[in-house]
RNA sequence: GGAGGGGUUCCCGAGUGGCCAAAGGGAACAGACUGUAAAUCUGUCGUCAGAGACUUCGGAGGUUCGAAUCCUCCCCCCUCCA
């Protein structure tokens, strides 16, 4: 039997809030001398099937939970997705249909039970019990809020402030998600930092139907590979965790090396101490960063694949960006063609870049080669047959099959 | 409902009749240097088979030899007043 203290260490690992850990420490000894499992909601986006490992900090704290014998509640939040959230000037979210949301959620078991145990875990979606309010009880849950108490949040203050726009109905999100605490009779919600205000709605809501508030813990966003902005799919800085072997290994190995040791926190089932110690060993000078680096993309891309792909996946990469090798999976084009191809137009028929002028560009760059031979001849055609290698920049590679 | 400000290329943002394919910054991409790191330096950054041509400045018309710039109508955003 694990000890209570030793379940708040684990759970609290690497949380930024916990509110409120007395509450929690209640919860886990009620939960304990009853033997009624705790509640433990999060809620997801019904839009994003590609989960990346932004996402795992907080799968993974759930899987503390799950570990733990408590009951997880994995909500897909499809009425709101239904309704579409134009948050934001430039993306108008797209309105998901009844099969988008069924669709997404399928993609979304197959990725999350890579972390969660499926016989522990509870898919549950908020249209359930959303659908069923009437206008009555969407007036009335508006009412439990005020404006000023709506601009408090951080980035309602921003764009108020900034001269965004905000909808209306955006205010509704909070309320909403809160409300789903409550029909869930939530003990605890996790989320990211910025969902602290969300998180709290459920509180309030809880508190003033009569259940007991829910604690709410918040997780770090994961910063993308550009180091500075949250991981994201829309800023393609992220890695995703159903990405082949080599490009978690290589999308790893290409973070900064200040980012890195935020990834072995946030992500690293390495002790802290270990983690110090490496961070030690580099900064006396005895550890190359990259020998680190290296290490901890073998560990991500073990977990998301298996040992075996990993090393497989270095031996790559050192192949490849190293010895300026080639990779081991050149993606191969058929192309049918009886004449010669300026040679622009043909990396544009290959997707290697956007425009002839892009791969006019290029060659003018002295990024093209074919079969290893830089292309310096911005008229150069080429003679279908056979098949040819053709790399532009680094990372694009392509072998062309004429037939 | 009234008054005012605004919508420019991936993003921010300058540009108020020709010198504008549109300053500057960011992002991105390529090259150099490396550890495909960061930083730095150099270059590119609408399309078209390069000179040149063509399509772009919220949308639709119009004025003009010539419009991102002026006019008309429309759409959208913001601020203040109610």
């Amino acid at each position: 039997m694990v000890s209570i203290e030793e379940q708040i260490s684990l759970l609290e690992r690497g949380v930024v809030d916990c509110i409120a850990h007395d509450e929690l420490v209640k919860k886990l000894k009620k939960a304990e001398a009853t033997g009624v499992p705790l509640r433990i909601k999060a809620g997801f986006d019904p839009t994003a099937p590609d989960l990346h490992l932004g996402h795992t900090v907080l799968l993974q704290k759930l899987k503390h939970f799950q570990d733990l014998g408590h009951e997880i509640f994995f909500l897909i939040g499809d009425f709101t997705g239904m309704i579409g959230d134009p948050t934001g000037k430039s993306e108008t979210r797209k309105v998901l249909t009844r099969e988008d949301v069924a669709r997404n959620a399928e993609s979304y078991k197959e990725q999350v039970f890579k972390i969660l145990d499926p016989e522990k875990t509870q898919v549950v979606f908020n249209s359930e019990w959303l659908g069923k309010l009437d206008s009555f009880d969407m007036i009335r849950l508006a009412s439990e809020l005020t404006v000023a108490r709506m601009l408090e949040r951080e980035d309602f203050k921003v764009r108020f402030r900034e001269g965004s726009p905000i909808s209306i109905h955006e205010f509704m999100y909070p309320l909403i998600q809160g409300y789903d605490s409550v029909a869930l009779q939530a003990d605890v919600e996790l989320g990211g930092t910025d969902q602290l205000f969300n998180l709290l709605m459920g509180r309030d809501l809880q508190r003033s139907r009569g259940q007991e508030p829910q604690v709410v813990m918040t997780l770090p966003l994961l910063e993308g590979l550009d180091g500075v902005n949250k991981m994201s799919k829309s800023l393609g800085n992220y890695i995703g965790i159903t990405e082949p072997a080599n490009d978690i290994y290589g999308k790893v190995l290409s973070a900064s090396d200040e980012l890195m040791f935020r990834y072995f926190d946030l992500l690293s089932d390495l002790g802290s101490e270990e983690i110090a110690a490496l961070k030690a060993d580099m900064e006396a000078g005895t550890l190359h960063p990259k020998k680190i680096k290296q290490q901890l993309a073998r560990e991500l891309t073990t977990r998301f694949h298996s040992a075996e792909a990993a090393l497989q996946a270095e031996e790559n990469f050192e192949n490849v960006f190293r010895q300026g090798g080639l990779p081991d999976d050149i993606p191969e084009k058929r192309i049918q063609a009886k004449e010669e191809i300026w040679l622009p137009q043909l990396l544009v028929d290959l997707d290697l870049v956007k425009s002839t002028s892009d791969g006019r560009r290029m060659i003018k760059q002295n990024a093209v080669s074919l079969d290893g031979e830089k292309v310096r001849d911005l008229k150069k055609s080429i003679t279908p047959q056979g098949d040819i290698l053709i790399k532009v920049g680094k990372r694009r590679f392509c072998k062309v099959v004429f037939e």
